[in-house]
DNA sequence: TCATTAAATAAAGAAAACTACGAAATTCGC
DNA sequence: GCGAATTTCGTAGTTTTCTTTATTTAATGA
């Protein structure tokens, strides 16, 4: 039997990544000062991430060129530190984004993405063979990747996915990628570690990535369905099952609307973006609206009690969510924050109302836009830079 | 400044602790080889252990007394091992459980105890000035405890506890904890650490420690108020609020009973044992209905409309909280188990119906009692004997 | 040139595991 | 009954990983 001593220092690499990805850039001497390790330490494990190219060191010179003045104050006698920040000038990861409707590809530096720029895209269904059909898109887009050293390709799809057995359970609108083994396919393609995230949860990694210090919430996704995941102190929540944060298919009550899911009821009939359609071709008694047409109404007219209604559905749900995780803060994401500011007003005094903290502290529900690039680049690092072997127990098997 | 080693130690002993829990009793050797790892790590460990006095030796002789043939296949050749167990012959720990209406305080032992015996009873509320009564009442069945050698008292309070605080932040029934420092009034009578428990982690850490093997689910305990504790890989789940599990107060849609938390349509006004008499009352027409009254007209009656209503409205929240939590088992306590059968057979389906596990596999809802004692237990040896250190950042400071 | 800060290197040490060995306590075969 | 085999358990020494302190080398401003 071998001592597998558990790695307890990913958890000191974990914290200078992160501690870098607040700073954006730092010195070893600053990094190993805000973390309070000496600089060995700190030295040698940045030591470590420039080896595997995770890291670069950033030219002086280059900075400055940006930076023109250099602050009077900030000068510092002494050996200037070699400042460091995350890779950003090759692309380390592959991101694939499998939507619904469509599939974008790009490659992903480490560095935090300012925006979303995603290279290719192409249909994410069609033919009799879709995945047939998705392969073969796909390896034509690779061919205009340059995945030069790659680390590995993530991987986002909606749904229910077991991100342990690397498995898509359950897609509704994407029935095919239940049945078909999307790492193996990918990695005919790139020879590489292929991660499967859920779509929420990237989204979630993704805010939390490019908004440092938020550590602690809950993302509610709108779009064609709905969808929720969570981030706990400053780590993704999991529970035993491969699913979490579903708060789409929780029934309401009174509700009678039949969910693609297979249930009766489900939240996401009334609050995705067909659900609301639906809701507001009926009250105002005309078909075919659209979205815009949506949005142009609410406008004009405020939250109607059909709106209203809605909301606060949606709202108990995510309330719930807060009170059972001991969470307080929502963020929103997806086609609801396209809707005039007053939607995500009333959710947010729906969700406070019905949240244990809003009774001692402040609860907080707001819009953000997605950051689906930063979500890859968050579950690359995580899985691939810095695996936390979390230690069940010491030691191998015999 | 000093390379604090994080204590990974601990790690192992947490799980051999679990595993004797599991077995009962157990020799080192045994121990070694059902965790994995070398005798002399076990042997070290339980010698610790055995110094704390947290665990003891089993006189072999005593328990062949009680286990007339010692299995004729059972039988080892070789030198015996010495069995060790949880010290049950001395209390270790003191437990009070401050309930709304009654305190009760044990001397509590390490090992399991087979049920909840409360030695010293009295009201918790009285007076004008209550926590002077009850401290007096505290400090007079204290005189009658024999309390040597004591690792500390465990106090389990109702209502909003910060359990990292030590403090109690709301207690709608027992206002007076909410002002006064219950830990340095016990630690007047007991010089020892106090750990302050919220009420229904309490309950869920002891059906966890009476039920080995069960290390995800969600506990709800229905009585005076309706509350929840999750534990997820056999940890009580804590986010960063001292909230979490609080399922009695998330809003149903279209309830406008006030509830004594302030707010207004609070699942607790259903289906607390209140809650649910008040609707009884209501639909029977007649005053002063009692829980016996209740239980009997269920008996007679089965599930009407007005209960189905109520126990969905709970099913949604609990279903709500499993979808939010990847859980798939829910245990319920408290009142709601004192009905006929047939009120948790209907909540069960109701959660099956929402809980989206149940499309893949099983979802169980089932109704055990409290252990409040064993919770207690847990707590103890969680917080006092194996408290791990998690380790934020490796180092100490300067 | 000197003070000052940064980084690299070397050496030491702590924690927690492991292997190896030997003593103690049994059962089994004769 | 008695030695041999077997199993438990403690001790001693080793290994591994990770971190620290101390020292040296480097780069820069005054």
């Amino acid at each position: 039997m071998i001592y597998v001593p558990s790695r307890m220092g990913q958890l000191n690499r974990r914290a200078l990544l992160r501690q870098l990805q607040r700073l954006g850039v730092a010195s070893r001497a600053e990094l190993a000062k805000a973390l309070g390790m000496s600089q060995p330490t700190a030295g040698k494990i940045v030591d470590e991430l420039l080896e595997l190219s995770v890291l670069e060191e950033v030219d002086l010179s280059l900075t400055n060129g940006r930076e023109p003045s250099p602050s009077p104050e900030t000068i510092l006698r002494g050996r200037p530190g070699r400042q460091l920040r995350l890779n950003q000038s090759a692309a380390r990861l592959l991101g694939i984004q499998l939507g619904v409707n469509e599939t974008s590809i790009a490659g992903l530096t480490l560095g935090v993405p300012e925006r979303d720029e995603w290279h290719f895209n192409f249909s994410s269904n069609g033919g009799l063979h879709p995945e047939k059909n998705w392969e073969q898109k796909l390896r034509a887009a690779a061919a205009q990747v340059d995945a030069e050293k790659l680390l590995g390709v993530v991987l986002s799809v909606p749904g229910v996915v077991d991100e342990a057995a690397n498995k898509v359970l359950f897609s509704p609108n994407l029935h095919w990628t239940e049945k078909v083994d999307l790492v193996s396919l990918v990695q005919r393609i790139w020879d590489v570690p292929v991660l499967l995230v859920q779509e929420e949860r990237t989204l979630a990694l993704g805010h939390q990535l490019a908004n440092p210090g938020e550590d602690n919430f809950l993302l509610v996704d709108f779009g064609d369905g709905v969808g929720g995941a969570i981030v706990v102190e400053g780590r993704p929540f999991v529970g035993t099952l491969p699913i979490s944060g579903e708060i789409g298919h929780t029934p309401v009550l009174g509700n009678h609307r039949k969910c693609g899911c297979g249930a009766i009821g489900c939240i996401e009939t009334l609050v995705s973006t067909g659900g609301l359609l639906e809701s507001f071709a009926a009250a105002s008694r005309k078909k075919n609206k659209s979205w815009t047409d949506l949005s142009a109404h609410i406008l004009e007219n405020g939250i109607e009690p059909w709106l209203a209604q809605t909301l606060d559905a949606a709202a108990v749900a995510i309330a719930g969510a807060l009170n059972v995780l001991g969470l307080r803060r929502v963020v929103i994401t997806g086609s609801l924050t396209e809707l005039p500011p007053s939607v995500i007003t009333h959710l947010s005094r729906a969700v406070q109302a019905g949240s244990m903290w809003a009774k001692f502290g402040s609860v907080e529900c707001l819009a953000a836009p997605r950051r689906r690039a930063a979500g890859l680049v968050a579950v690359g690092i995580d899985r691939l830079v810095v695996p936390d072997a979390i230690p069940q127990k010491i030691s191998s098997e015999k």
